[in-house]
RNA sequence: GCUGAGGUGACGGAGUGGUCAAACGUACGAGACUGUAAAUCUCGCGUCCGAAAGGGCUACAUAGGUUCGAAUCCUGUCCUCAGCA
């Protein structure tokens, strides 16, 4: 896969060496954290969501702000989700009433409105946020539904990558992007607990022609993910493409997917486990010694025990982020008892932290 | 000292004769979190036995009483708060 030659990820301002995490900033932002706070993580980029931005800003605006990196300041690269994700987490679970059509997502905001969410919308939106990567909108698909249902899904999914495609190369045409100043064009595959249906999705994919792949759905079960699928996409991609872990995850997960050749992931998980207290913390006491190749090279420090409060240790001497440098458990402890947010702010920032040495690790050995 | 109100679990605060080991919060403890509906959610929280279902014991200031039955009604005592002397 990607071991011989190096490969990179064009950005914006260049290039920069995978694999690479990029946190979650959602609505463009991550948060707690603002864009210097990032940029002190050594996070080399973000992940915004077009669906949940396109709800919050409309189009217009959208177009009008030139750009998400600019309008966040973030010096970075940038992929922008399709919100394919929130087609299941969203709509198919009835937060945001919407039906999923072959059209795309169709919502009614009034009574005699109606808004599509296509995938035409979504890599429009995407182009108007100037980013690196875009994401092809796909129709997710919940590991538990049967054969059937993952092949319809997977057959939506086809329909809607090459819709998405032929936007892409008419916005790029328009603008006069050529290949190498536009952005790459994710595909993403379905398919849920089934194989052969993972092998045709990716086979055909690949026949429309992207930069790269995410392995896409939810394969985790009681809390471990599921490889075998990532294994299959791996297998049926061609050297030349990007492989990317939607949602990918835990570390443990990260470096099992890198050594499947993914190079790409991106997560909730760092931020969110930041905000609820929990810290990743490397097993070792200096920066120097940290090897993520060995079992349980990390563990989880639970800031919001109590018992902490008195503590007026460092969380960990093995990491140089802006909390570990200045700041004890105790006051960690306290900033979260009184419900102050800062404490969320430099959680966040440990965290991420914690992901960019586990990447920068990863870049050295592939 | 008089008058009025009141004393419920770590705390705030429901409950005013049986369905009460006591609502609901908070605090505390445990767990979860994977393309962010998430600064969120779940569970536990008198005590003892049990894996659980469930059961035992002790409890609503305190001591008595009424009643088949009391946190709830009556009486004494102690304490708190407010107003008046």
């Amino acid at each position: 896969m990607a071991k011989k030659d190096k490969k990179y990820f064009k950005f914006k301002s260049g290039k920069m060496p995978l694999p690479v995490f990029f946190p979650d900033a959602t609505r463009g932002v991550i948060k707690t954290l603002d864009s210097v706070d990032i940029a002190s993580t050594d996070t080399p980029g973000i992940l915004v969501n077009t669906f949940h931005l396109w709800q919050g800003l409309n189009k217009e605006i959208l177009k009008k702000l030139g750009g998400i990196r600019e309008f966040m300041n973030f010096n970075g690269a940038v992929i922008s989700d399709s919100g394919g994700f929130q087609v299941m987490s969203v709509v198919k679970k009835g937060v945001i009433e919407g039906k999923i059509t072959d059209e795309g997502v169709v919502f009614h905001p009034g009574r005699n409105r109606k808004v599509v969410f296509s995938p035409e919308t979504s890599i429009e939106l995407q182009m108007s946020l100037n980013v690196d990567m875009v994401v092809v909108l796909d129709d997710f698909t919940d590991p538990k539904v049967g054969h059937k249902e993952a092949l319809e899904s997977v057959e939506r999914t086809l329909d809607w990558a090459r819709r998405s495609k032929r936007e892409f190369e008419k916005i790029c045409k328009k603008k006069g992007l050529t290949k190498s100043n536009r952005p790459y064009l994710l595909g993403v595959v379905q398919g849920g607990d089934f194989m052969d249906l993972r092998e045709m999705c990716t086979k055909e994919l690949v026949k429309i022609g992207f930069d790269g792949l995410g392995w896409g759905g939810w394969a985790i079960e009681n809390g471990k993910l599921k490889f075998d699928s990532a294994e299959v996409i791996a297998k049926n991609t061609p050297e030349n493409y990007l492989l990317y872990g939607l949602g990918v995850g835990k570390p443990e997960d990260i470096i099992k997917c890198v050594e499947l050749g993914y190079t790409i992931f991106d997560c909730v998980l760092p931020t969110r486990d930041g905000r609820h207290g929990r810290l990743y913390v490397y097993d070792v006491d200096n920066i120097k010694d940290i090897d993520i190749f060995k079992p349980n090279f990390y563990h989880y420090f639970d800031a919001k025990k109590g018992a902490n409060l008195s503590d007026k240790s460092k969380i960990s001497t093995s990491c140089d982020c802006l909390l570990c440098k200045n700041y004890s458990k105790g006051y960690l402890a306290h900033l979260y008892k009184i419900g102050d947010m800062s404490a969320m702010r430099l959680s966040s920032i440990h965290n991420l932290r914690f992901f960019s040495i586990l990447m920068q690790k990863l870049q050295e050995k592939y």
